[in-house]
DNA sequence: CAGTGGTCTAGACCACTCC
DNA sequence: GAGTGGTCTAGACCACTGT
């Protein structure tokens, strides 16, 4: 059971709204309503009801009350691990090693996202687990704005951990896609050719400076899971 | 500017751990210690440090205090759209076919998850904008759990529209991959064979009950966008 | 204008857990 | 045992916004 009555009071809400008692877009009682129903101060209620708003169940209004939504959001909260831990999840034993690191201009493309600097530093990494490859990674670091990334080989610590660490609570986008295996690409995660892969895109942002951008491969038959 | 006085401690704080001022492992003030330095009352500053701890930024324990996470969780939203909104946000002009729809007994990948049903309802559907393929996917539905299911063409709104709306607020498991196309997939996608297709897996639980499950490919190049 | 949620306070008791 | 967070209360004032 949960002792907390403001959960017991979010859970009897979610009950009730998924009983049909209270439909989707009807208006429940008010907060003092709710904390005489319940026996407990209007404080209480309202820390239930906003959970339930910041969940995306229910639309709260001043003077308008509050509703449930009509189209409930779904939505899934992906915890996006490094990629060491996700393979010592699995059980394999992890490596990584730097295929590629220079200091040179940036393509048009990366460029544009890093805020067109001069030069910036790139890293091409393959990720393995037992020795096999488990994810391969394009990354593009904005030196200017962290200088210090440019004195380091990401050897022992690979980039993705070391940015993690020493950039913490960055924000930023994140895309998924699926990609054929080409090129490169293929011969480090030693895919066929034509393979369909799991990639994701990152870019990340301090205080509105873009930090890195990336391309992170995954092997054949990845899949990224979460619950909603 | 923020008003509210939880969020403005809230931001401080993360604009400290930023900083280096508090960093990644440390302990940082308890919250009377706070409230004192804030001026303000001590549930204000348990609201923000509270906030933050949801936010995964930092991890509290009674009689431990408040430290902030060596590793900081990097989790991202994602909203999972109704595919009909999907294509409209895009703008295009949406479009259901359903191409099979049949009560059958289940094969036994999908019965396993279903809960080993004698039968139940299966569906091919084709999502479109602006007449071309967006999206093709394969469901089961339950029809034990959801006997009007059953009685449902899907003609007008689609099954993905109609479950959300029946059943709201459901739980379940999420899983993205990449997969070549291949066969009915493909042509019902007017994808090349062997093209990278993004899928997702989703199976649908109220009470722990399995609803449906329920497989999307989605056209080539699709992208699945979030942010951090 | 008046109803409703948003926020804050000052204080209280309790539960956990580190020392 | 004692320090810290978890929760709750009763009340207050205010900011929106529907009517």
């Amino acid at each position: 059971m949960n002792q907390a009555i403001h959960s017991a009071i979010r859970e009897d809400v979610l009950r009730r709204i998924r009983s049909g008692e209270w439909p989707l877009g009807s208006r429940i009682p008010d907060e003092k309503t709710l904390a005489v129903h319940y026996g407990c101060a209007r404080g209480t209620v309202n820390r239930a009801l906003r959970a339930l708003a910041e969940e995306g169940v229910v639309v709260r209004r001043r003077k308008g009350g509050t509703r449930v939504r009509t189209a409930p959001v779904r939505q899934a909260r992906l915890a996006i691990p490094i990629i060491r831990e996700q393979v010592e999840t699995l059980g394999g034993e992890y490596a990584h090693e730097v295929l590629t690191r220079r200091i040179a201009p940036p393509p048009k493309a990366a460029r544009a996202i890093l805020g067109s600097p001069e030069k910036a530093l790139y890293l091409e990494t393959v990720h393995r687990g037992d020795g096999a490859p488990f994810a391969f990674e394009r990354r593009w670091i904005n030196v200017d704005a962290i200088p210090e990334a440019a004195n380091r080989r990401f050897e022992r610590m690979s980039s993705n951990e070391w940015l993690v660490k020493t950039v913490p609570l960055s924000g930023g986008d994140l895309t998924f896609r699926a990609v054929n295996a080409v090129g490169r690409v293929a011969k480090a995660l030693a895919a066929a050719e034509g393979a369909a892969l799991f990639a994701l895109e990152r870019t990340t942002r301090l205080e509105e400076v873009v930090i890195t951008t990336v391309q992170i491969y995954y092997r054949e038959g990845y899949r990224m899971q979460s619950h909603l």
